[in-house]
DNA sequence: AGACTTAGCGAGCATCCACTCGCTAAGTTA
DNA sequence: TAACTTAGCGAGTGGATGCTCGCTAAGTCT
């Protein structure tokens, strides 16, 4: 016999996920509750029980997706490799849904408000990452943060468009010229 | 007396003003008939005459947008000073729509498909545009080309963070770094 | 001028969707 | 065990939205 706690965290967490699921594959806007509750084995009254409205559905989502976004790069790896493992790390669903729902906020008030918080959580974590991720022994400096998000805003890009029209040779074509760019900032120039 | 063909123009070309204009403040899923009717002073029915429905209307407000993205960035300028040109052109309306429905057809099979030809005709076009930029008297390399992408889906991934969470000295330090980076491969070094 | 075609209108229709509400069942407290 | 609270259900509701259809007015052919 299950608490109460533990049922309601179950299908709470039932409902996140499959809202991440139903988010990836429709999109923000497309995104019902009908869906959402066929997609988890919930009632539409069980969801509205947990969720005020469909917008805290998607805020909570959002929250819960950001917090894993902590990029656990292995370190040690080389430029290139690092590199292919972050666009790994961007075209995950969970970072899609992510940037879905912040796509969203932009011309919806009411969601950029409530996913403010999130957001700037999120900033906060990956500049925390991120640091972690600076070569040891060399000085991590505002040029080295400015160049990570170009890398990862390039990628945010590529992936919107790899969905549409994939190109995989071109894509890494690009990731190279990218790496020979950086390379002078983060490699050793023996 | 204007002739039919000239009625027919002057509102078709009214009805796709007003579309940008509200993908441009709404989105693509928020976009509804009503809003571009009474913004172009249209009404539903005389919309559906031109329109066989919502959808070929957001197409064909797309392929007008995409066919004035030829970027005519004027010759001449430093690196900096283009990375800034192009930079605005990015934040150009025109393109935060057609962004918007771009990303709109990743999780929209009917909107993809009707998009298609629009989304080549872009490709084609931004190629050789940029093919244009080139540095006089220097050669143009796949690498240039492969750098240009980079630049430019930096660029889009940047706008669209912009509105959410604004921080102009953020970006501009980051458009700095960017030109540093370019360096090597687009300026002389004497 | 008269027959015909096309542009534009706007009330009405069918559908979908977020959300409500009264109910049952399951767990909790005394 | 008995009173109470919470989880979950699903039919029902109001509102929004894409689209139709019969109509009038305006332009076009002979």
């Amino acid at each position: 016999m299950p608490t109460q706690l533990e049922r309601r965290t179950a299908t709470v967490t039932r409902l996140l996920d499959a809202t991440e699921v139903v988010v990836h594959e429709r999109g923000y806007a497309a995104t019902t509750v009908a869906a959402v509750c066929a997609e988890a084995g919930v009632s539409q009254g069980g969801l509205f029980r947990h969720f005020p409205h469909r917008r805290a559905l998607l805020v909570a989502t959002a929250a819960r997706v950001a917090e894993r976004q902590t990029a656990d790069v292995p370190a040690g790896l080389g430029l290139l490799e690092s590199l292919r493992h972050l666009r790994d790390l961007v075209r995950s669903r969970p970072n899609q849904v992510w940037h879905e729902l912040v796509r969203a906020a932009r011309t919806d008030a009411e969601l950029r408000a409530d996913l403010a918080p999130a957001l700037r959580d999120y900033h906060r974590r990956t500049g925390a990452a991120v640091a972690a991720l600076a070569p040891t022994g060399r000085p991590w400096t505002d040029r080295h943060q400015a160049a990570l998000r170009i890398v990862v805003n390039y990628l945010d890009g590529e992936a919107a468009v790899a969905h549409v029209l994939p190109d995989p040779a071109r894509d890494e074509a690009t990731l190279r010229t990218l790496a020979d760019l950086l390379h002078p900032l983060f490699e050793e120039t023996p």
